[in-house]
DNA sequence: GTGAAAGCGCTAACAG
DNA sequence: CTGTTAGCGCTTTCAC
């Protein structure tokens, strides 16, 4: 910058207002700046300005794994709202064991104004925490309770309930949810357990009997666990006309171990996930599912985190929690048309 | 720190070296500083680090798009290795435009030591750019001659050239390919312009000829593109028992064009994918796909990235050009068994 | 409109 | 083993 400054023989002040775009730089002044920095290829140094101004512009974006697609979709969202704020977004997978949760959330990620964090193995036991965060948190897809803490999730106890409902509505009576956690405990409040009580809850409301053996316990949440918890069920010999599966990736792995057993779907069994992944528009047949707000969720958050990182650590501000809207998104799985033009083939009757 | 090396009583040079785990500081002394650190919630600002070392300790990585799934794993896959590193990365898309492309490229992603750059609309007309490039830069996946740049990529060609001598194998002679790139200029060398040119190897390869029909323009790669093209090559006519998809996604739209159509895959039609991403195996039939060393490439292109930036912009060293080994993956979808034991579902025959 | 000087938090160099 | 000093590149006063 000094470089600069000497080679268009004004301070070092005025480069800095050139760079910034600051008024009151004259034209004349400008353009030589401008010309300067070009001829000196320079750059300007963000860690100093960060250093400077105590911003980054960098937030941090913890997910379990950019591998699940949900996921990776969540994460493009993210950096899209980012980057219309000119922030960049650094990427941690911290799902894989729930240490590594425990140092993200209670460190940040490095070099960041805040963190946007997806838990996946830190429950309400772990809540206690959030106490202790001294930078700019906001939380997605779990409600941990009585935390300080913005939070931008959805309402999966209703949508559970819609889901079910929906199954109910196409003549189903025997709806067996796959992906309930394996070790429930009352008070926690994972997506996976809302969803299991959204469901049970729609079962009640479709005046359905609610039967244990219809309740799959699976995790994690892929696609193979998903198979193997339907072969399960098709070996358990429990009789059931359809699956709800509390993930579109599981449902996916479903719809295989359905397919290859000789169900056809959805007449034998229908299916609905929950995410509304790319993917599921383009199986065979195409994935009923929850729209669980995706794009909605990355907006939000990022505009709260920002929010956050603007108001500084100085005065305490309530926790917020911003719930985005869902869809019943009916495709072939739970007997719905093909979708047109694109993904009907042709020659289909 | 300061505060810190007053509550500690010592330095803010001791406390700087507790914090690096420098050796010769006295047990003592150290805990002392610890202590004070814990008391006083001091972290230490990367920011002000960064400045005086010269590095952040974050890469970048531009990808075309999250939501595809390849792109997906491969960050995965960078963010992985970059962590054994202690390294965070910074996640930018990129593909949505050739401009934002070119912007990427001129500058890198701020905040940065080096940058992971997967170029999707850039080509060897663009190459000249790469003269211009003053920090450390590594291409992955596609290869642009003649560049000063460290390149990790595979041998499209060959891979491809397997990928159709497989499908030869299993007595395929109309074999199509879906994903040549639209505009088709000599000279390029784009994945999809060099999956073509070993696409036509193999069929002179195998002795089978070579019908323009065949080969089929679609961009960009993403399933629905594929379900299209699908359609378009049903509805023209013209005869095909095999489909080789430039990557994954596009295979997976094609399996549900075909499906819906009546086809039976295998038998009516063998597909096979490339990338191996794993939602292909997990499809109804699974995908048979070329393995295109994923978890290889990552690991690569971050060490070499890392040499880079250790060495400096001082001396110029010459490109280097690692390849990733390939496999061909047989599943279902030309003609494989079912794996054991998870996507066999129960009850197949 | 522009310039001069101070300082953000840290580490490297050197001294003790 | 620990302390002192200087300076990384930038922005922010405050003068002019």
């Amino acid at each position: 910058m000094r470089d600069v400054a000497v080679v268009a023989r004004v301070s070092i002040k005025t480069v800095s207002n050139v760079v910034n775009n600051h008024p009151h730089v004259h034209p004349t002044t400008r353009s030589r700046v401008e010309k300067a920095i070009t001829e000196l290829g320079y750059r300007p140094n963000f860690s100093a300005r960060g250093l400077r101004s105590g911003r980054t512009g960098v937030i941090g974006l913890a997910v379990p794994e950019l591998r699940q697609n949900y996921f990776a979709e969540l994460a493009d969202a993210v950096i899209a709202a980012a980057e219309k704020r000119s922030l960049s977004v650094i990427v941690g997978q911290a799902g894989r064991d729930r240490q590594h949760e425990i140092n993200v959330l209670a460190n940040g990620l490095r070099q960041t104004d805040g963190l946007l964090f997806s838990p996946e193995r830190l429950g309400t036991e772990d809540s206690a925490m959030l106490d202790d965060i001294d930078y700019p948190l906001v939380l997605l897809g779990e409600r941990i309770f009585g935390g300080p803490t913005d939070h931008v999730t959805m309402d999966n106890i209703t949508a559970a309930r819609a889901a079910v409902q929906h199954l109910a509505e196409k003549g189903r009576t025997r709806i067996a949810v796959l992906g309930a956690h394996p070790d429930r405990r009352e008070g926690q409040l994972r997506a996976a357990d809302l969803r299991v009580r959204g469901y049970r809850e729609g079962l009640a409301l479709a005046e359905l009997p609610h039967d244990r053996q219809l309740e799959r316990a699976v995790a994690p949440w892929h696609q193979e666990d998903g198979a193997r918890a339907t072969n399960e069920l098709l070996e358990s010999g429990v009789e059931f006309d359809a699956i709800f599966a509390l993930n579109d990736t599981l449902a996916l792995g479903a719809l295989r171990a359905l397919g290859r057993s000789g169900r056809h779907i959805p007449d034998d069994v229908a299916v609905i996930g929950f995410d509304n992944i790319t993917d599921g528009r383009f199986t065979l047949p195409s994935l009923s599912t929850v729209d669980a707000g995706r794009d909605e969720i990355a907006e939000t958050a990022v505009a709260m985190l920002v929010e956050r990182i603007d108001w500084g650590s100085g005065v305490r501000r309530p926790p917020r929690l911003h719930k985005a809207h869902f869809d019943i998104i009916e495709r072939e799985s739970t007997g719905g048309a093909p979708a047109r033009p694109i993904d009907l083939g042709a020659g289909a009757k």
